[in-house]
DNA sequence: TCTACCTTGACGCAGCGTCAGAGTAG
DNA sequence: GCTACTCTGACGCTGCGTCAAGGTAG
């Protein structure tokens, strides 16, 4: 019989937590002397090895002990949980750590104050000078005048969300202004750009068939590839992660997608992306 | 000027978050009614997104007021740090996540008894036919009898602490088991694998000098193939681990590895294993 | 009697969720 | 006066570390 110091020593597990896990039921003392000392033996100890590995797995002291009271317990099952458990938080480690090095890169701006009025007006006319002609005619048309289209788009500067979650994605003000005036209505681009999507929606349907979880995986790094080039951006986890919910909540953009890619298309993305960033 | 719900909606951001935020001085809100209500400007609201930006990376809050109090603060040290840690526990994780599936694999066996005496008679009859003659006969020299040495490896059995590593390697009684009776004393098998081990840590030693972060992991893992071939296990990272710690504690084992392979490479080696497995 | 054990509380940790009870804005 | 807010406590969660105050074994 050992005393809480014997075990302590042998087995490397403090005595307040021997005293945690009596009092939790997890691992009783064998008996206990008139003092109340406890005392444990050698199928105790076992036990409590037993206990230690459990938890190397990460697995919680209340699975463990549901684990070890029901020897009919599925273990196999436990174990395939808390793996894919770990995957997912591994995965979604994976992407901070992304989006830190990207952050990093640019590093000089990291300010969330939102733009003022000069800074709109800049942005408001790269807009429209970058814009197609067909299309800027068909909003013209659909708003009027070309003052209430521009009214129509200063508007969406005041949807704090919007604008939060756009600052989020280009990680502040400065590299969001950089990117909105570098890009071009080249229309030549666009298209490419749009057939490229394209493609890798079709990859994601393959993917979805053949049920290949690497292939799925690549597929996701190919569309934040893509993202990456399209909106110029460092890091694509927090848009792609944002497209995902999207897609979630039926909207329609994923009525969109469904209906040109094949039915499910948006949703599998969704699972995909959410997946691979481990959320 | 917004209301902690009015905040709430538009961030996201629970309310009693927001009562906590203020209660450490996180975020204040811009200014109180005379009732007591918190109310929030813009800047509040920028403040606020900066302080989410922080938190995905998984910053505590603590160091978010400290980097955000001190506009002066080295930002990219705190990122640095930061990716450097969640690295750790990334690799970690993928350490577990590899030792579940290596369990998995040979499930059916996770009991953490003891062996009784007939096993251990077993395993001494094994180990004492397989040894090599002139190391038994060394032995017996050094013991004085045959009896006198089988004792002497049958008191290793009483080893509580030891049984409870090797099972700790095995997984379990019958792997360990099954091990040991596989384990022949074949000389020729033995000098290969001695061989092997060298040019491994020969590889570390380069690793060292070129301070090569890719050759460093890539020798950890071919360390880990080793031994899971010499000692017949699924998986190297517990034992891994322990050779790490017992180099770093100046043994025996330690200095007789740096006067083979020369100075700090005991030290060199647990230090790469501890990095590989996030530890 | 001295010393090295042992015991049972109880607080603290991080970051809130989730009540309860009471006041307030419109 | 009704409703939808708001406030301030205070406890709970996880897995112990770390005291304090007091009993016990040899």
């Amino acid at each position: 019989m050992k005393t809480v110091k014997d075990v302590s020593e042998i087995t490397g597990v403090s005595i307040r937590t021997l005293r945690y896990y009596d009092e939790i039921g997890l691992l009783k003392p064998t008996e206990l002397t008139n003092a109340g000392y406890r005392l444990y033996d050698n199928k105790a100890l076992e036990r409590l090895q037993e206990i230690m590995f459990f938890k190397e797995l990460e697995i919680s002291l209340e699975d463990i002990k549901r684990i070890m009271d029901n020897p009919n317990y599925d273990r196999e099952q436990v174990l395939l949980t808390q793996k894919i458990l770990l995957e997912q938080k591994r995965n979604r480690l994976n992407g901070i750590i992304e989006l830190i090095s990207d952050v990093m890169k640019g590093v000089n701006t990291m300010s969330f104050e939102t733009f003022n009025d000069e800074e709109v007006q800049k942005i408001l006319d790269h807009t429209l000078k970058c814009m197609p002609k067909e299309s800027l005619e068909e909003q013209i048309q659909k708003y009027g005048s070309i003052e209430k289209y521009r009214d129509h788009l200063a508007s969406g500067f005041s949807n704090k969300q919007a604008i939060a979650d756009v600052f989020k994605w280009y990680g502040g003000k400065e590299k969001t202004m950089e990117a909105i005036m570098q890009s071009t209505g080249n229309t030549e681009e666009l298209k490419q750009e749009q057939q490229e999507t394209a493609e890798i929606y079709k990859q994601f349907m393959a993917a979805k068939e053949s049920r290949d979880v690497n292939a799925q995986k690549e597929t996701v790094e190919r569309l934040a590839e893509n993202y990456k080039k399209m909106f110029k951006l460092d890091n694509a986890r927090n848009i792609l992660l944002d497209l995902a919910s999207e897609y979630l909540k039926f909207s329609q953009l994923a009525e969109a997608t469904d209906s040109q890619f094949g039915n499910g298309c948006s949703e599998y993305v969704a699972y995909a992306i959410q997946k691979y960033y481990g959320v």
